[in-house]
DNA sequence: CACGGACCGTTGAAAATGTCAATTATTTGT
DNA sequence: ACAAATAATTGACATTTTCAACGGTCCGTG
C-alpha cells in the first residue's frame, strides 16, 4: 500500500468522486434539474411547461381528475393548480366541469384543441426523454422507471 | 377481444395508470419532490438544507471547489452560491480562500465546526435515504445509482 | 509590455414558485 | 338539522430563479 491518502483526481470533474456523487438525493436532484430543463425547452414551442404539460397529460388521459387530486399527483399546493387551470382553460385547452357526484369538486377534461394539442407536444416530449436516455440500454428504460416508481409512489 | 375500450379502474388511484405515470420526467420530478421534502425536513435539526447540505458536503470532502465549480455542480445560479456560502460563512462553517492559481477565484474549504456538522448531518441524511430506499432490494440501489448517473452526468 | 476579450464573484431587481391562512359552497356523519 | 370535514378559490407573504451589470483578474496577441 502506498501510504499516499486519498489520490486526487485534480482533472476537470474532481466533484464527481466526492461523497456527494454517491448520495442518492443529489443525483436524484441533478438528474431532476437537467431532465425539466430539457423538457420545459422542447415544450416552449407548443406555449407549455412541464407543470402544464402535466396537467393537460392528465386531463387528455380522460383520467378525470379532480384539482384536489391534480394537487396531490403533482405535489403541488391546490392554490397552484388553480393558476395552471386557470392558464390552460383560458386558451381553451381543458375545461372544468363539477362533479356530479360532488359538487365541491371539478373534474379536469381536455377539449378537442387540447387533445390536439397534447400529442402534439407528447412527440417533443418523447423525443426528449429519448435523448436522454441515449446513454441507457433499452432494458434499462423500463428498470429505471421502475425503480423510480417505488421512490416516487411509496406504499 | 372485450369490444369495451380501456377498462377504468375508479379506485383510489386511477391517476397512477395515466400516460404520465409513464413519463420518466415525471417520476423524477416526483421522486425527487419527495426526497428533497424529507431530505429537508431531516436536516432542519442542523440548520442545514438539501442545497447548504450539499455545499457543505463538497467543502467538507477536500474537493477544494471554486464557486463556479460548484454553481455548476449543483447546477444553480452562481449568485444563488454567494448567498448558500455566505450563510455556512456566516456559521463558521466554511471559509473562502481565493485561489492561489486564479485570484479571481474563491476556492471553498470547511471549517473544523464545518466538518463536524457535516458528519452529524450526514448520519442523519444516511439514514432518511434508507427509509426511502425501504422498498428497493439492496443491490437495486447501486444500480437505481448508476442509471441516476447516466442523466445526471450526460457525457 | 499593453491591450482587448474572456472569466470570476458579487450585487440588485424582476419574475416565477412555494407556502399558508381565511372564505364560500358543499358534503358527511350523527 | 347541525357540526365537522372537505373542495376550490383568493390574497398575502417568503423563497427561489433568472438576468443584467460591475469591478477585479487572467490570458493571448500584437
Amino acid at each position: 500500500m502506498s501510504p499516499i491518502g486519498k489520490t486526487r483526481p485534480t482533472g476537470r470533474d474532481r466533484l464527481r468522486d466526492s461523497v456527494l456523487a454517491g448520495d442518492l438525493s443529489f443525483l436524484l436532484a441533478r438528474a431532476n434539474a437537467l431532465t425539466l430543463a430539457a423538457a420545459n425547452a422542447a415544450l416552449a414551442e407548443h406555449g407549455l411547461k412541464a407543470r402544464s404539460y402535466s396537467v393537460l397529460a392528465l386531463a387528455a388521459d380522460d383520467v378525470r381528475p379532480t384539482q384536489r387530486e391534480l394537487a396531490e399527483f403533482l405535489r403541488l399546493d391546490p392554490s397552484q393548480v388553480v393558476a395552471l387551470i386557470d392558464g390552460l382553460e383560458k386558451r381553451q385547452l381543458v375545461e372544468r366541469r363539477t362533479d356530479p357526484a360532488d359538487r365541491r369538486a371539478n373534474v379536469l377534461v381536455a377539449t378537442d384543441a387540447g387533445r390536439a394539442l397534447f400529442a402534439r407536444a407528447q412527440s417533443s416530449a418523447r423525443a426528449v426523454e429519448l435523448g436522454l436516455l441515449a446513454a441507457v440500454t433499452p432494458e434499462d428504460h423500463e428498470r429505471l422507471a421502475e425503480l423510480l416508481r417505488l421512490l416516487a409512489f411509496p406504499e
